[in-house]
RNA sequence: GGCGUGGUUCCCGAGCGGCCAAAGGGAGCAGACUGUAAAUCUGCCGGAGUAUUCCUUCGAAGGUUCGAAUCCUUCCCGCGCCA
């Protein structure tokens, strides 16, 4: 029985979606031919970083291309990260790179696996830990290929550059982050390798080694970076501009919901899973006026929902969304507390629950009407619970809370 | 190694002995307007407090002064130039 059963065309046209670049496109096109006629998979090369298993819709992009890939029979491969993890960012200042225990890189693995296994077909994906070689490199190995790169060509990079320009701090560790990815392309001998595009650098870098130590260099494709929620800058857990893929359905269509009009337009070419053509249609729907852009962010939130989540809680979540927002209901699975009877503290409450973290900050709240008893506008810091009733607080749109007084 | 220059609140950045919890911008939060959209406008934006009050904060540690983010000393770190 044939692994590669899609002509090599077909697996072209769609893996061209939505690509920014495919380096060399060419060469891709000769290795899935080549793959096709051998009935051997090529081997596809995405690096995971073990410092931050949470999983986000902007990782997506990439994994869905991956499952692509993975569909038309060829072999995933995840790369963790797990030897940079362990040497970690001694500058102090970027919390970008922690320096992990093996016991943490092993924990964070699992927990990203759990996460791509709602795309990936997990047993049909290899995960490798780049420490089974890199830690095999002796100085001598690694000061060699060091000699296939120079300095200014490591100062092209858009982040070094930008940084040296700007006159601050650059350490030689970073300039070798790139070489340890690349060398990952060399052992592993990969054959293409996927990331965003703010990753090309280093995976030109990969082709680049694979070269130097005569092997056969891997494509590159790399996939737009989705912008966050605030629709500005890219997604990412540290801006908490972010959705989760662990994110509870609600949250998640809440989020979706929040983005612009804009943003969704890219959203929708980027995320959806639905055909190129009805996307097109619909997203020009949008522009004549003649779909609304809330009716078609809900669809898109629906259908997100659904797929992270049970088919359904897609609907049952736009449902949810509407007799709380539209129509101002109070859902009933809120935050629910049961208090005594008498005199509550309002700002001790509140900061007990962690809707706030200081009092000031809950007197400002106040001043501006943002708080809310049972509806009505509320600037009383005590409050009198009477037994056996029930109140409803809100504070501003989101946070709610039912205290039952018992 | 020498010389110069700089390290300020979540981020950028002003302040350069008291009027500084520290200008301005960004981010964030809230209100108005809405479609929990964007844009716009308004308010807030270290902590405690009813308070003209106190506490913590301006790389670190000491010191000078009635009083320091601001002056001095030492140390740590960035950047530049020279070697």
């Amino acid at each position: 029985m044939k692994k590669i059963k899609v002509a090599p065309e077909e697996q072209m046209r769609e893996i061209k979606r939505g690509t920014v670049e495919i380096i060399p496109e060419e060469e891709l096109m000769e290795k899935l031919k080549k793959s096709y006629e051998e009935d051997v998979p090529l081997r596809i090369k995405f690096g995971a970083d073990p410092s931050r298993p949470d999983i986000h819709l902007g990782h997506t992009v990439i994994i869905q291309k991956l499952k692509l890939l993975q569909d038309f029979g060829h072999e995933i491969n995840f790369i963790i990260g797990d030897f940079t993890a362990k040497i970690g960012d001694p500058t102090g200042k970027s919390k970008t790179r922690p320096i992990l225990t093996d016991e943490e890189v092993i924990e964070n693995a699992k927990t990203y696996s759990q996460q791509i296994s709602k795309i990936l077909d997990m047993e049909k994906t290899k995960v490798l830990f780049n420490n089974d070689w890199l830690g095999e490199l002796t100085p001598i190995d690694l000061i060699k290929m060091t000699a296939n790169v120079t300095v200014s060509s490591l100062l092209e990079r858009d982040d070094f550059s930008k940084r040296y320009k700007a006159q601050e701090a650059i350490y030689m560790h970073e300039f070798l982050y790139p070489l340890m990815q690349g060398y990952d392309s060399v052992a592993m001998d990969a054959d293409l390798e996927l990331g965003g595009t703010d990753q090309t650098f280093n995976l030109l870098m990969g082709r680049h080694l694979q070269k130097a130590y005569s092997k056969k260099p891997q494509c590159i494709l790399t996939m737009p970076i989705l912008e966050g929620t605030d629709g500005v800058n890219k997604m990412s857990k540290s801006l908490d501009n972010y959705i989760s893929l662990d994110d509870s359905a609600t949250d998640m269509f809440g989020k979706l919901m929040s983005i612009s009009d804009e943003l969704m337009l890219k959203y929708y070419e980027l995320l959806c899973r639905r055909p190129a053509q009805e996307v097109g249609q619909l997203i020009e729907a949008i522009g004549d006026g003649k779909k609304h852009p809330m009716d078609a962010k809900k669809e898109l939130a629906v259908e997100i929902v659904n797929y992270y989540h049970a088919d359904g809680s897609g609907e049952e979540e736009r449902k949810k969304f509407e007799e709380r927002f539209s129509k101002n209901k109070i859902p009933d699975d809120i935050l629910t507390v049961i208090e005594p009877a008498g005199e509550l503290r309002v700002l001790e409450f509140l900061t007990r629950i962690e809707f706030i973290k200081s009092n000031g900050e809950g007197r400002r709240l106040m001043k501006q009407n943002a708080f809310k008893v049972d509806g009505k506008a509320c600037k009383e810091e005590t409050l009198v619970l009477e037994a056996g009733k029930e109140y409803i607080l809100k504070l501003g749109k989101l946070r709610l809370v039912k205290i039952k007084v018992g």
